[in-house]
DNA sequence: CTGTTAGCGCGTTCAG
DNA sequence: CTGAACGCGCTAACAG
C-alpha cells in the first residue's frame, strides 16, 4: 500500500489537520512543523490520491471553451467535440461551458474573456486571436488564478499555461513537401489560397509552405495567396477564376478554411482536362469523401477530438499542480491520403 | 448533485446494502425488490461514481503486458512505454507487470498465457503472434474472466476483446500510395524487404502495398519479397545485393523492421549515383535521423505510446463494463516526413 | 433475504 | 497554532 496522510502524521509526529494544512498550503502552521512534515513526506515518497482529495471536496472542475461561431466544417467539429466532452462532465467531474463568439474578432473575444472575471472558473481553453487586447485578457485571467490553455490557434508571449494544438510552419512545410514530391520534376504554377493573411496559424503555414516548395522545385511558381475569409463561396469563385485563367496550374493549396468551395471547383474541372494536385487542410465529411473521390490528394488535419481532450485533461492538471504526459498532449499534424482515412 | 447509492436507496425503499448488492450483481436479493431498485436506478439516472467506488475497495487492476524480446528499436520503444506506465501504476490504480517472450515463437507465448491463470489478472495486453496454441491459450484466459488486448499484432477470430494497433493491409495501401506518387510516372523497379512472411502484420502490409502500387504505377515492377527475420544485419546484405545486381532500382520497402542495416546500405549508396525512393515502418531515433538526412522519404509509424496507454484505458474499462471512447482509442497510421516529426 | 455500521484517503469544520 | 470528529460516494463485514 502506498503512504498516506496517515503515515505521514505518524511520522511527522502531528495531527491530520496539520498535514492537511502543509499539503495544501495553507496558513495556520509554524514554520518549524511546517518543515517536519514536508520533511516526512518527501522521506516517505507520499503522492496525495487526487480521486481521494476531489471526492472528499466533492470537487468539480468549472471549465469554459470560447470558440468562433463561423460555420465551417472544421469549427462544427470542434463544437460537436466539445459537446461530447459536456455529455461526459458527471464523469469526469468536470462542469463545461461553451461560449461562442463571432470568428477573428478580437474585441468580442476579449469582452467574452473578461466576461468570466466575475465569477472566474478553474481552467478556460480558448481560441486565440492575435490582439493585444486579447493578449491583456488572458493576463488578468491569469493573475487571478484560472489556468488558461489556446486551442488551435496559439498566441505566443502571452501568459497562457498551454497551447493545445498544431505547429504551423511545420504543417506548410508538410504540405509544401508533399506537393513538391507529387508534382515530382513538373513546372508551372501552384495557387495558394487562404482565409486571412492577418490570422497568424495562416501566415505560418503560407511561410512553411512557400519556403519547402521553393527547396524540392524552385521552377514550381507560386502564384499571389488569394484570401477567402475561409467562405466556401468565395474559395469557389476564386479559385474557379485562377483556374480559368491558367488551365494548366500544377497545384492548389488550400491552406484555410471552406473546402466545400474548393471541391465544387474541382468537381467542375474533372469532366474537361486533368486536375491539378491539391491539397489542403482538416479531415470533415467533405474533404474525406474529395480524398476517396480523387479530388484531393492529400489532407493534414488536426484532431480537434484530441484538442478537446486534451485541453481538459491539461486544464485539470494545471489546476492540480500535477504533471501531464507531454507525449500524450502533443499534437500531431496528421497526412491523410486516400488510404489511411482512420 | 448527480444520484447517489443512498438516492437509490431511498427512493426504492431498500437499504444502501441491498442497492450494492444490485449494483454489482451479488446474489442475496428476492427478483422483486432487485426489479424495484434497477428500476430506480433508471429512473433516477444514476451512474455510479467508479473513483468513489474504487477507492472504498482500495482496488487496484493487475495488468499483465506480454511482448517479444527481440532488440529492435521499435519493440525497445515499446518496453520503455511499458516502463513509463509501470513508474504511473501507483497514480493510475494499475499494479503493471511486464513478461517478456521470444520473438515469433507461438509455444512460449502460450506457455506465458498459460501461467497467467494460476493468478488470473484482471487484463492481459499481449504482442500476439498467429497460431492456434495461442488462440487457445487466449480462450482459457478469457473464459475465467480476464480481460485480453491483443497489442500491435492481432489475433482475428481469437476471443480478444479489444485490439490496440494498426490495420495494415491499410497501412500496405498507404506505403504503395506514396511510392506511387513519389516516383511520378516514372519506370524500374521495386524492392520489397519483410521479416517474415509468416507473420501476419507483414502479408497484410505486403498484400496493400503491391495492389495499391499496381492501381497507381503498374509498370513499375515489383521484385519478389526479401525476408530478414527482422535482423538489421540481414537487411544490409539483402539489400546491399538486391542495389548492386541493379543499381538504377526506382524504390525500396522495408515493411519490417531492422532499419538500421536499411540506413547503412543507403549511406555507402550516397556517394555514387542518386538513391532511390525509400518508405520504412517505425519513427525510432534511426529513422528520425535518416528523414533527417533525407536518406528515407516517409516513415509510417503507429505511436507504441499511445498503444500502450490505451490498452491499459481500455483493459481497465472492460474490466469495470464502461464504455470507451472509440476516437480515442483508434490508432492512426502515422504518416511522417522530415517536415512533420512531431 | 435484508439492514447496520465501519472505513477507503482525504478535506473541513469546530473546539481546544 | 493544533487536534478530534465527521462526511464525500461507495463497499464489505457482520448482524438480524
Amino acid at each position: 500500500m502506498r503512504p498516506t496522510v496517515h503515515d505521514i502524521a505518524e511520522a511527522a509526529g502531528v495531527s491530520l489537520a496539520t498535514v492537511d494544512r502543509v499539503l495544501n498550503r495553507r496558513p495556520g502552521v509554524r514554520a518549524e512543523t511546517r518543515a517536519r512534515v514536508e520533511d516526512a513526506i518527501g522521506r516517505i515518497g507520499f503522492v496525495r490520491d487526487m480521486a481521494a482529495a476531489n471526492l472528499a471536496k466533492s470537487r468539480i472542475y468549472p471549465l469554459v471553451f470560447i470558440i468562433p461561431n463561423g460555420d465551417n466544417s472544421f469549427m462544427a467539429g470542434l463544437r460537436q467535440e466539445i459537446e461530447e466532452a459536456i455529455q461526459r462532465s458527471p464523469l469526469e467531474r468536470t462542469e463545461i461551458q461553451r461560449i461562442d463568439v463571432p470568428a477573428f474578432d478580437a474585441r468580442a473575444l476579449a469582452e467574452a474573456l473578461d466576461s468570466l472575471l466575475a465569477d472566474p472558473p478553474v481552467g478556460v481553453a480558448v481560441v486565440a486571436v492575435d490582439a493585444p487586447e486579447v493578449h491583456a485578457a488572458i493576463g488578468r485571467l491569469r493573475e487571478q488564478g484560472t489556468v488558461v490553455v489556446t486551442l488551435v490557434s496559439d498566441l505566443p508571449g502571452s501568459a497562457r499555461d498551454h497551447f493545445a494544438g498544431v505547429d504551423n510552419i511545420a504543417a506548410g512545410r508538410t504540405a509544401g513537401s508533399l506537393m513538391g514530391r507529387f508534382l515530382g520534376g513538373r513546372t508551372g504554377s501552384v495557387a495558394v489560397i487562404a482565409g486571412s493573411m492577418l490570422v497568424g496559424d495562416h501566415r505560418d503555414r503560407l511561410t512553411g509552405f512557400s519556403e519547402r516548395l521553393n527547396e524540392i522545385n524552385p521552377t514550381l511558381d507560386i502564384l499571389p495567396v488569394l484570401e477567402s475569409q475561409d467562405d466556401p463561396d468565395a474559395v469557389y469563385r476564386l479559385i474557379s477564376k485562377r483556374l480559368a485563367a491558367d488551365p494548366e496550374i500544377a497545384g492548389i493549396y488550400n491552406l484555410g478554411a471552406g473546402n466545400r468551395g474548393l471541391i465544387r471547383a474541382l468537381t467542375g474541372l474533372r469532366e474537361s482536362h486533368g486536375r491539378p494536385m491539391v491539397i489542403a487542410h482538416e479531415l470533415t465529411q467533405h474533404t474525406r469523401h474529395a480524398l476517396l473521390d480523387d479530388l484531393i490528394d492529400a489532407i493534414l488535419n488536426q484532431d480537434p477530438g484530441h484538442e478537446v481532450r486534451s485541453a481538459i485533461r491539461v486544464l485539470k492538471a494545471k489546476a492540480d499542480g500535477v504533471p501531464v504526459i507531454d507525449a500524450q498532449e502533443r499534437i500531431r499534424i496528421d497526412i491523410f491520403l486516400k488510404d489511411n482515412l482512420s
